[in-house]
DNA sequence: TATTAGTTTATATAAACAACTAACTTACGA
DNA sequence: TCGTAAGTTAGTTGTTTATATAAACTAATA
């Protein structure tokens, strides 16, 4: 083994254990204790090592270690999702602890104005900046297709031209990460969700549009040209009244967007302004109709796309699943029915899942750790439900 | 970089190159010449190397270098594939060259004499050997569900609790893998069709099942417990006069084994034994009409597939598809009718895929190199058309 | 004579090893 | 109860060993 991969095997232990030893890291990598101590003192030299507390001795005695863990004052990473009426943004230590999460709307749809908003958020933080080595790295969750950190399709957000990477790299000296919405989410989930080994999952992301993450084999899946999981760009047909309808967008029937269109449709824009959405549902069959026959939908995406890759479990971020739960339990038994057998399971904080995903992607980038599994914590406004 | 990791990549190199030599090694690893010529000869000292003739110079002058390649006389491995009727098996030198080919008829299903049968085979290459080590490796094409070199379901084949892997490994003292079927067409394609890089590619399979095998990433994907691509039992409603029918498994409809059934029960047992299924198809509406339906139904699972892996290339491996290339034809069209994109290839020669995928999976096994990517001559018994 | 292939020798890096110090627990005798 | 010896564990400091590189070599060409 060369002195890097060993320098990212011991970051790596750093990282994923809550506390411990360089004899603990010694004895976990099986390299010897003298190996460590001299790849502990690099890392203590850049900043990486908090000396948390000395810890006990075993009952037979001997001296006590030195516990120690990634100092997440060594610096901090920021996210951002462009949505269709606000800019989210996330702060995060290198440990991908939250600093700060922010949503705030967005007046007109100008990019040129958006990416002021980015630069001012970016800015006021670094002032109030307390880490060693301040900003390490900017993020974007895109709702699009990305290929290789490069946009090439961004259906909901116009930009004009614009290098988003090329312009914040350029105004901060910082590596600028660019990847999928759903792609991070799926990230997120397999980072953060480390009580379980998740290897193979997937995770589906409804809003705007509908996309899907891949993981296999622990590492995030893109597929050629970054289109692996676009399952919202899949055809299905309009068969309403037994007649059969044409060919159109799984998610022009049953993204959040196309969803909320059709119930506003439907009972008028001056009810839809006033009511909340699980009032409406409870009331109407008709409204509940449009959600049915979106379950059943999704129902059927979900399903090919678990007999396709066999994962472990599938993930759902969804907004309107934590808006009206009856949607998911509707989901849930049309999954059943098609003969579904993977655990299913819901993500309440669904508006966060992405920037934490994000976060992890730009961690691993900064600390060169691509390739390598970091565990997070998982954050407590975030909840994993069946 | 250690030595054992360079010492792969040296065997690597003079895997994929025709022919190479020290300096051109050196040259495409970034490695001192030094450092070579150390690995050359523990290589060499092994019986790897074969020197081929000795190169020109350059107009410049300058000595001529001693052409190498791997020793494909290093040893040899052996391949199998219990079918409905029959056995196959593929005798490959290290180098995934074919030594000998055999296909012969399976009297009785019994497990006990298939495996006296292998047996034998393997007995008598193995006094007919010329090579420096002989057998390396055993292994077998699985229809069936494998996990981790374990069968999980075998649906084909039943295996009375005899455990191939163990015996096989007692008997001859060398490596047995297991694989399934459609993932080692999957590998065949991936390690043989090396004029194109395609790092993500699907492979379908349509034998007496339907599955079908993925590489991701540049390697197998397997998913939780060897489910990925186990498409062939996807539910399907066998809705065939309007009205709704049953949910019934997708194999159960268009695997050659069902398709064939079809046939056989629409035409008698008696024309269907007579005549060639090619002329059947030519002058029978009813028949055709049974095709036309597989064909739908498998443009539908191909087409998921396709969304969802968001692959390079699909690949088709089924011996009806080259007895009958207008059933072929047929899906493809069913597949552009529902927007499907991406390149479609028909592997001529699919009798042989698996086997010499499970050669590629035998070898890289042998020679430690998992997760390497050895690049395969195509053999000429095999084309690739669209 | 310049150029390229390949080997030999010397040197630098880094991992393992062995022996060390530091700091602890336990057992036991006074 | 105290004190001390014995045993254990953490972490550091030379020393040895493996291995990659660099430099200097030989061999063989245009």
């Amino acid at each position: 083994m060369s002195r890097v991969t060993n320098t990212k095997r011991v970051l790596q232990e750093l990282f994923n254990q809550q506390e411990t030893s360089r004899a603990d890291i010694a004895r976990d990598l099986k390299l010897n204790k003298s190996t460590v101590s001299s790849i502990y003192n690099d890392l203590d030299e850049q900043g990486f090592i908090e000396e948390v507390r000395v810890g006990h001795s075993t009952n037979n005695g001997g001296r006590r270690p030195q516990m120690i863990r990634l100092d997440r004052n060594y610096g901090f990473v920021v996210s951002f999702n462009i949505g269709a009426n606000h800019l989210s943004s996330m702060f995060n230590f290198v440990n991908g602890e939250l600093i700060r999460y922010n949503r705030q709307p967005i007046k007109d749809s100008d990019i040129l104005s958006i990416m002021q908003m980015i630069k001012q958020e970016i800015m006021r933080m670094q002032c109030a900046n307390e880490t060693k080595h301040g900003l390490l790295a900017i993020g974007f969750s895109i709702h699009g297709i990305v290929d290789n950190e490069k946009i090439i399709d961004s259906p909901f957000l116009q930009l004009q031209g614009i290098d988003l990477q090329q312009y914040f790299e350029h105004e901060f000296h910082v590596p600028v990460v660019l990847e999928n919405e759903a792609n991070l989410s799926a990230t997120f989930e397999h980072d953060f969700y480390i009580d379980h080994v998740v290897k193979d999952l997937i995770s589906i992301s409804i809003h705007r549009g509908i996309g899907m993450g891949v993981i296999a084999n622990g590492s995030l899946y893109h597929g050629f040209r970054g289109m692996a999981g676009e399952i919202g760009r899949a055809l299905t047909t309009t068969d309403e009244n037994g007649h059969e309808g044409a060919l159109v967008k799984v998610e022009s029937l049953c993204s959040e967007d196309a969803i909320l269109k059709q119930v506003r449709e439907l009972v008028g824009p001056a009810k839809f302004k006033q009511e909340r959405l699980a009032d409406l549902y409870r009331d109407s069959a008709d409204v509940q109709a449009i959600f049915n026959r979106a379950a059943r939908l999704l129902a059927e995406v979900a399903y090919n796309a678990e007999v396709c890759f066999g994962p472990q479990a599938v993930f759902f971020n969804a907004a309107i699943f934590e808006e009206l739960p009856d949607f998911y339990n509707n989901l849930k038994q049309e999954l059943t029915k098609l003969g579904g057998t993977i655990p299913v399971k819901m993500v309440h904080g669904s508006r966060l899942t992405s920037l934490y995903g994000c976060a992890s992607l730009s961690i691993h980038r900064v600390l060169q750790m691509d390739g390598y599994h970091l565990k997070f914590k998982l954050p407590k406004e975030i909840q994993l439900a069946d």
